[in-house]
DNA sequence: CCGAGATCTTTCACGAGTAAATTACCTGCT
DNA sequence: AGCAGGTAATTTACTCGTGAAAGATCTCGG
């Protein structure tokens, strides 16, 4: 069948799939999953191997995340304020929370008003370690990616827009 | 440039998310976040909340892809052979097989020369619920992504096929 | 002013995945 | 033959995320 060499002879793993389906079932229409199963394979891909630079700073992607969050907004956040920012639930932002704490990357601070809730701000070590890591993950992404041309990658940045609008839209509000 | 509905202002998330760093880091290169930020989003959404025709037949998406790998390759396979295609690891497929036979949904058989390997295919029922679901999913996939017209579809499955090839090439195998 | 209900965060019990160890078996070398 | 080393599958111990309930506090109508 395949040409025999290591690589797949004809496109990437997803066309075999699809492949596969169409000669089992002829008349189905298989185009959803040229885009879905695609994303759902870059992202497994990338989130498997391509965090090497946070992982030598011993931090994993959603940990990172919540600092990033808090560097990129450039206040205090709540708890819930981050779960919603990272599509988290609450309840693994406060374990986050707490392990960056034990860290020394993030401080809380009660609110004066309402006891309610919390406010959680980086320490200078907690940012120091954004502005120092973020440069390298993208660079480390940029090394990633580069096997696609400019033109492309800006095609493709455009079209995932359109498509997370839709998404977004869709299933992030259901309700309007 | 708002949809007149509010919500986002300009763009998706991760637009949003590109302008805040932009604020704080104007020199850095955020090309790579618009991508691989936007794959992983959409993935996130997808898993999240696209495979509610699966949920219904008491399935999770990973469960369903040893039944979908078994029934479009069309032959037994072994445990090692069904990680390997569906990208997850030996034990995990393990826990699966075991709650998939416990449905009758798969049957095993030992190898008669190697004693080691077992044979896993679809029971009747098994095949039959894949039937009967795949095409529902499909459906469902479609009209998440109908407010994509059809071009641009197109484009996004070829870009993303390109993509997939790259970190196929450069994540999946990169010792020769 | 008081209590019902809402809101913010944490705790708890559990499910699912992983890496590493384990078991069982095969194969090739001497 | 017999053992060294490799491979297939499973088991074990652990991590991490989630939903649901709890705990604490606020707010507002009567």
């Amino acid at each position: 069948m395949t040409a025999g060499n290591g690589r797949t002879a004809t496109g990437d793993t997803v066309a075999k799939v699809v492949r596969q389906w169409q000669t089992v079932h002829p008349d189905l229409d298989t185009g959803p999953m040229e885009i879905i199963g695609r994303v759902n394979r870059c992202a497994a891909l990338l989130q498997q191997a391509e965090d090497a630079p946070l992982r030598r700073a011993g931090l994993a992607r959603p940990e990172f995340d919540v600092l990033g969050t808090l560097r990129r907004t450039g206040h205090e956040l709540t708890p819930s304020e981050i779960a919603r920012e990272t599509f988290s639930s609450g309840a693994a932002v406060t374990k986050r929370l707490k392990l960056l704490t034990e860290r020394g990357l993030v401080e809380r601070r009660g609110d004066a008003r309402d006891r309610r809730v919390a406010h959680v701000r980086l320490t200078d070590a907690g940012r120091d370690l954004v502005d120092a890591i973020l440069p390298e993950q993208l660079a480390y992404e940029r090394a990633v990616l580069s096997g696609v041309d400019a033109d492309r990658q800006h095609d493709l940045a455009a079209l995932l827009g359109e498509l997370l609008i839709q998404l977004e839209g869709r299933l992030g509000a259901p309700r309007v």
